[in-house]
RNA sequence: GUGGUUGUAGCUCAGCUGGUUAGAGCGCCUGAUUGUGGUUCAGGAGGUCGCCGGUUCGAAACCGGUCUUCCACCCCA
């Protein structure tokens, strides 16, 4: 039989992850610095924790656990004998695998609510599963990232969140515009266009602008049966860029307003240090229908930056604040705001620019070679010595020389060691570089301070 | 979930409108060669043509189903 992983899932090689490690270690060193700390959920939750909780759709896409044991002799035999699948699903299933890292966390909160202190800042970096079908850059196995406050609605946090971003990509090297919003902003001009009653239409068409631009987010709204006085008016405030333009447009919606006072809070505490990464207030985004209820957040590659202009990717990261982010687990009045970094598509966008650093410190460094079943013993001994100067190394366990150097070249080590016997029944050690071809027979205690460096 | 697309050796792919024992390059293994950095030469192993069923005297090729790949839509990260 021929092997396989199943749809939408892969294995990652050596090199794979010792990239992938590298955008996360960078990342969790940033989150740590700014206080922020680890927690695991578990992979499966209760369906009654998931469910319902990513609209109808969100629930088809969920992965669901059979029950262990006789599960159909539980079954519910009605919905059974009509092949009623969502019926019979509740009496056979009552795990899931969790869909993302919020809703998990949610639960995490209130169950642990007197163990956690308030606020609470924690990352969390873990795998998540969607049965969606799959394509470029989608797969129903994928990594998430993301860090969170909850538990104070201070505008200290939003500009924390955007300076972490700003200092995350300026680490990995990819210059980045970090676009800033507010949900209250959208909603203000729901409300000033006298449509509040449809802003989730509007939401949905505006965040479609990209894709479709400016004409196709008019005819959505339009198909939305927005009235078309509304929707030139929506147009027109979408082409507005600052704040004192919108809080002149905002006069009869307080919600506007609030989102304008937001903004200015926001940059107060974030103005008092130059970002590296250009960072804008952008009117027009929208992010989703999702639950954001405050300020928003969305990271691109800056493609006029030297020597970004070909890359063509969406989203790499965003985020926002969501007010009751606990509610559905029974404890209200709780703020969150936190924002997601896309590891897969940071990971494509570092590939395509090159910016992995070439020596990685969990590569290996020196592959150590033996003449013959003697000189292999030995090298044996030298490798433990330069083990425990703490360089990574390694034996080859055969010693035709062919497939000594085959190996040594196939796997990248940048140094070999040749152990050899002397005429006078000693051992040698000969230095190698493999990118340079130099070689000299050296003291083991020479190669390894050569190694060090 | 809807529409399309892909699947032949470990890898990248050929294989005409159905017709003998299914090929190439690379890789792999063995031996020689090279006083040592993937050399050169010779030989070799490896495929139920994704899987199941059908049409046919005959299927890798045609048809149906299924799994997988990639793409668009929906939605989302």
């Amino acid at each position: 039989m021929k092997p396989s992983t199943p749809k939408g899932t892969r294995d990652f090689l050596p090199a794979q992850v010792v990239k992938r490690n590298y955008i996360f270690d960078t990342i969790k060193s940033v989150f740590i610095k700014y206080g922020y700390q680890a927690i695991e959920t578990p992979t499966m939750e209760k369906l009654s924790t998931l469910m319902g909780k990513y609209g109808d759709e969100g629930d088809k896409l969920l992965f669901k656990i059979l029950n262990n044991g006789d599960y159909l002799a539980d079954a519910n035999e009605d919905a059974l004998n009509n092949k009623d699948s969502n019926k019979v699903l509740s009496s056979i299933a009552s795990k899931g695998l969790r869909y993302d890292l919020t809703v998990p966390f949610a639960r995490f909160v209130v169950m642990h609510q007197n163990d956690i202190a308030f606020p609470f800042k924690r990352y969390q970096i873990q795998p998540v599963w969607r049965a969606d079908r799959p394509q470029k850059g989608r797969y129903r196995e994928f990594y998430q990232c993301d860090v969170d406050i909850v538990g104070s609605d201070s505008l200290l946090y939003e500009a924390e969140l955007v300076q972490m971003y700003d200092e995350v990509f300026t680490n990995l090297g990819i210059k980045t515009i970090i676009k800033v919003n507010n949900r209250k902003i959208l909603f203000g001009m729901a409300e000033a266009a006298g449509i509040a009653n449809q802003f989730m239409d509007m939401t949905v068409a505006i965040d479609k602008l990209d894709k479709i631009g400016e004409q196709g987010v008019k005819d959505e709204m339009e198909r939305k049966g927005i009235s078309t006085e509304a929707i030139s008016n929506i147009l027109k405030m979408l082409n507005m860029s600052t704040l004192t333009e919108f809080e002149t447009a905002f006069a009869n919606s307080e919600t506007g307003l609030k989102g304008v006072e937001e903004l200015r809070t926001f940059h107060q505490y974030f103005d008092l240090k130059t970002p590296y990464n250009k960072v804008e207030f952008t009117p027009t985004l929208a992010r989703g229908l999702s639950y954001y209820t405050g300020c928003i957040f969305e990271v691109e590659v800056d493609t006029n930056a030297e020597g970004q202009e070909k890359v063509k990717m969406g989203s790499i990261g965003g985020g926002g604040r969501y007010d009751d982010l606990t509610a559905n687990f029974g404890l209200k009045g709780v703020s969150g705001v936190g924002v997601s970094f896309g590891a897969a598509r940071i990971y494509d966008v570092m590939e395509e620019l090159d910016l992995f650093p070439k020596n990685n410190a969990s590569e290996l460094k020196v592959l150590f070679l033996a003449e013959n079943q003697q000189a292999h013993i030995q090298a044996f001994g030298l490798l433990n010595q330069v083990r425990s100067a703490g360089i990574n190394a390694a034996l080859y366990p055969e010693f035709k020389y062919k497939k000594q150097v085959k190996y040594a070249t196939s796997i990248n080590v940048p140094y070999m060691v040749m152990v050899e016997q002397t005429e006078d029944g000693t051992v040698q050690a000969e230095l190698r570089n493999v990118a340079t071809k130099d070689r000299t027979v050296m003291h083991i205690d020479e190669i390894i301070e050569q190694l060090k460096d």
